[in-house]
DNA sequence: GTAAGATTAATGTTATAACATTGAGTTATC
DNA sequence: GATAACTCAATGTTATAACATTAATCTTAC
């Protein structure tokens, strides 16, 4: 989010502070992983930071954002059957703690249905109403103009970097 | 930003709408694009999230926040000069609109100081403080932590990572 | 069965993100 | 030099992000 690119700048003149046994070769080769490591978070940073933009361009004219596109989306996955806030909340990507908030403001949209659980009264029975599936369909549709934003690169360039990005993640 | 994972769930089987004139081959091609693309724009945004969570926690200790980090290091490369709250923003990633409040509230911090410029009295000349220097200079010393967090990639994975994602941006 | 502990949605708080608006100050045009 | 157009920081608004707290409800231990 926002970060600067301190490759681009001046400002992190000061490396890595490194163990003084290390071979001077070592340093360098660490130096060279630290510094390119570093590029690339300010890297990844720099394209989601862009890519969340353009998402919420595209999404402006629906009405909804990111986070309530998501919902939904979750929503309809399990259309017709409801589910509660804590669920919804496992399967969305974060820790995603404002889950209450979001379909609060889903439902004075008219587009989430929510109800007290009758086995659990301290759960809340989420679903997605007509509305909201209409509403998903509109953008199905429309899909299509926000996928060219990725046509910069090939199917084979796609799958590299999906694959790359799921091994940077695999600790975690 | 949080985005669901649309290929970990069922919820995406409306896959986008093909011209009919295209060939079958053609089409099938299409979706496969299609489907890489939409899963590298999940996959982008859920490693960045990832990411300024770590960057987030790692800052904790030091008590500001990213944006707030950001800024400081912009400073920095400029100490001792002044920078404007527009040249600040300008060097900043993403439109960051919100300049104002982040460097309102590293003034109170002691981080940097905001003086009125006199030359063109819109202008406010801020600049970074011994105190803020400091701060960076601690932070600079523990960024190997940081660094940890990237070491699944070898230097050569991140390079190509780098590579891919400066193309994505290419067109903007 | 009841008290202690756990779970859950809701709320409160601070900072961010994006956008619109405002008002002070500067520049350009005549 | 007056004024129209522009620039800039500041502020307002709504939504998000992360965390803490609360109150209602459920579960477990006894």
């Amino acid at each position: 989010m926002y970060l600067s690119l301190p490759f681009q700048n001046s400002q992190s003149r000061r490396i890595t502070p490194l163990p003084s046994i290390m071979r001077i070769e070592d340093q360098i080769k660490q130096a060279a992983f630290s510094s390119e490591w570093r590029k690339l978070r300010a890297n990844l940073l720099h394209t989601s930071s862009w890519l969340r933009g353009e998402l919420a361009q595209f999404l402006k004219p629906f009405g909804i954002t990111q986070q309530q596109f998501n919902i939904l989306r979750v929503l309809r996955g399990q259309h017709p059957q409801a589910l509660s806030t804590q669920q919804l909340r496992e399967r969305l990507i974060g820790r995603m703690s404002d889950t209450s908030r979001l379909v609060d403001r889903l439902q004075q949209k008219g587009l989430v249905c929510k109800e007290e659980c009758s086995k659990d009264k301290r759960l809340v029975d989420v679903t997605i109403t007509e509305k909201g599936l209409n509403l998903l369909y509109q953008i199905d549709d429309k899909m299509p103009i926000l996928d060219e934003v990725m046509q910069s690169l090939s199917l084979k360039e796609a799958e590299i970097l999906n694959k790359l990005l799921e091994r940077l993640r695999r600790n975690s």
